[in-house]
DNA sequence: TCAAAAGTGTTGAACATACACCCATGT
DNA sequence: ACATGGGTGTATGTTCAACACTTTTGA
C-alpha cells in the first residue's frame, strides 16, 4: 500500500499552519509562537505542526488550534486559507502547508503551548516583519482573506465574544476595515439583516452609557440574502 | 538535507488536481478525462498529476494545464481552490491533491493528452456522479468558486474569447449562474463599471442583428470599485 | 419589409448615507 | 444635571429593475 513500491512518487511532509486572529481593543491581532526549536529557533512563527498520518487534513489544524491556544475546546471559526508548498520554503526539505485562517473573539490570553517557548497575540502589522519560513505571506493572506469576508459574511461575529452588543460587533469591523462605521446606520443595518444577529437575554453597560441589546450570531445555515447585491444586474434573487 | 533523516516525519504524495471550466452554447462545462491507468482505469476523472521534487504548485497546475489540454500557451485563469488531504481518498496511499481552478474560452477541443485516453468537455451536472476519487467534491466546490466570483469580480471575461460581445459576455453570467439576464441593464452594468470591459476594435454580426461592439478584458489590475456594495454600510468607499 | 439583436431613456422602488433627535444608564 | 453610548426617524442621493423605444444589420 505504501506509494513507493507502486513507482517512483516523490514525496513532502505535509503541514498546517494557522493564522489565529482575534480583535484587541483597536488593532487586529494574530497568535505567535515562539520557535523552541530549530529551524529558526527563537523567532516568532505562526503555530502549526505537521499532519499526522492517518489524520485529516482539518482535525490536525484542530488540533493545532487547541494545543496552541491552551484550550480544548476553543470556540473559533476555523476554514482551510490556502496551500503553500514552494520548494525551498522551508529549510528542513520539501513542507507542504496547508494554512488555516481562525477567527477568535478576544478571550483567553493562551497559556504557552507544549513545544513553544512562548505563545502570545501580536498586531499583525508588527508581526509581518517578524515572522520565519513564508508565514508573512500567510498572515497577509489570512488577513486579506479575513477583510474580505466580512464584506459577504456575517463572519464578524466569530470576533466576538457570546452575546455581544452591537457596538462590540461594529468595533470589529472598524478595526478590521480600519474605517470609521456611523453606529446609527449600523445599527440598524445589521439588526434587520435577517440571520445576521438574533437578539439574546438581557442587556449590559459594558460599554457605558444607556444598556445595550445582547445579541448572539444567527444560525450558521441561514440564509444571508441581500448581504450583498447581485453586482452585475438583473438576478431575481 | 532529506526529512526523514531528521526524525519521524510523516511523508505523503503531493498532486494537483485542475477543475477546466468553460461556458459552451447554454451549459457549464468541465474539463474531464478517462483515466488510462489505474486506479480507476478507465473512469473519468478531472485532470492531474503529481508535483514533482522541485516543482511549485503553481508550477505543476501550470504543467498540467498545458498537458492535458494540448496547447502550450493556453490563455486561461488559474487559481488554487483548495487542498483536498482525506486518508483513503486516494487507494494508492496518502495522497494529498491541492486542487486549482482555470476558467478558459470555449475554443479549441483538447487533443488527447499523454497519458489519458480520452479528454473531453462534459457537462458539469452530468460530471457530477461520474468522476473518480473525491473529484465530485473538488468540482462542486470550484463550481461554486466560480458562481461566487463572478458576482464580485470581473473575472467572467475569463470564460470569453477575446474580443468578445457583451451578449456573449452575458451568456456566461445566464449559464453560470442559471438566470436570465436583462440584456439592456446587463449592456449598461457592464460598459458604465469602470475596469470591467474596455471597448475593441471593430464590431461584429456573428450574433445575429444589429452589429455589437467589440470588447476586452478590463486590465487585470484596475480597481473594480463598487462592483460590490459595503454590504455593512458606512464604510465611505 | 420584417425579424432579431444592439443600445438608450425613463420611471418607481429599494437602499445607502447623513444627521436630527430621543432614551436609559452611571457618576 | 450631565456625559455617554443605545437606538429611532427622516430626508436626500444613488443604484437597481422593469420596460418603452430607437438603431442597424441580414434575409
Amino acid at each position: 500500500m505504501s506509494l513507493d513500491m507502486k513507482q517512483d512518487i516523490p514525496l513532502a511532509a505535509v503541514a498546517v499552519d494557522l493564522a489565529i486572529l482575534t480583535v484587541r481593543e483597536d488593532s487586529l491581532m494574530a497568535l505567535a509562537i515562539r520557535r523552541g526549536i530549530p529551524p529558526f529557533k527563537g523567532k516568532w512563527a505562526l503555530p502549526g505542526g505537521f499532519v499526522l498520518p492517518e489524520e485529516d487534513l482539518t482535525a490536525a489544524a484542530r488540533r493545532e488550534l487547541a494545543e496552541e491556544t491552551g484550550l480544548a475546546d476553543f470556540r473559533a471559526h476555523l476554514e482551510q486559507l490556502a496551500t503553500y508548498g514552494t520548494p525551498g520554503r522551508d529549510p528542513r526539505g520539501r513542507v507542504v502547508s496547508v494554512a488555516y485562517l481562525a477567527l477568535a473573539p478576544d478571550l483567553p490570553l493562551p497559556s504557552a503551548g507544549s513545544d513553544a517557548a512562548a505563545a502570545r497575540w501580536m498586531p499583525v502589522d508588527d508581526l509581518a516583519g517578524k515572522l520565519a519560513f513564508d508565514h508573512p505571506a500567510i498572515l497577509a493572506d489570512a488577513v486579506e482573506r479575513a477583510r474580505a469576508k466580512l464584506e459577504y459574511t456575517p463572519l464578524a461575529a466569530a470576533f466576538c465574544a457570546d452575546p455581544f452588543t452591537i457596538a462590540e460587533l461594529r468595533n470589529v469591523y472598524e478595526v478590521v476595515w480600519g474605517v470609521e462605521l456611523d453606529p446609527r446606520n449600523f445599527h440598524r443595518k445589521v439588526t434587520t439583516t435577517r440571520g445576521f444577529v438574533v437578539p439574546a437575554d438581557g442587556t449590559t453597560t459594558r460599554d457605558g452609557g444607556r444598556p445595550a441589546q445582547l445579541y448572539s450570531a444567527g444560525p450558521a445555515d441561514v440564509l444571508r440574502p441581500p448581504l450583498m447585491r447581485t453586482g452585475v444586474t438583473g438576478a431575481d434573487r
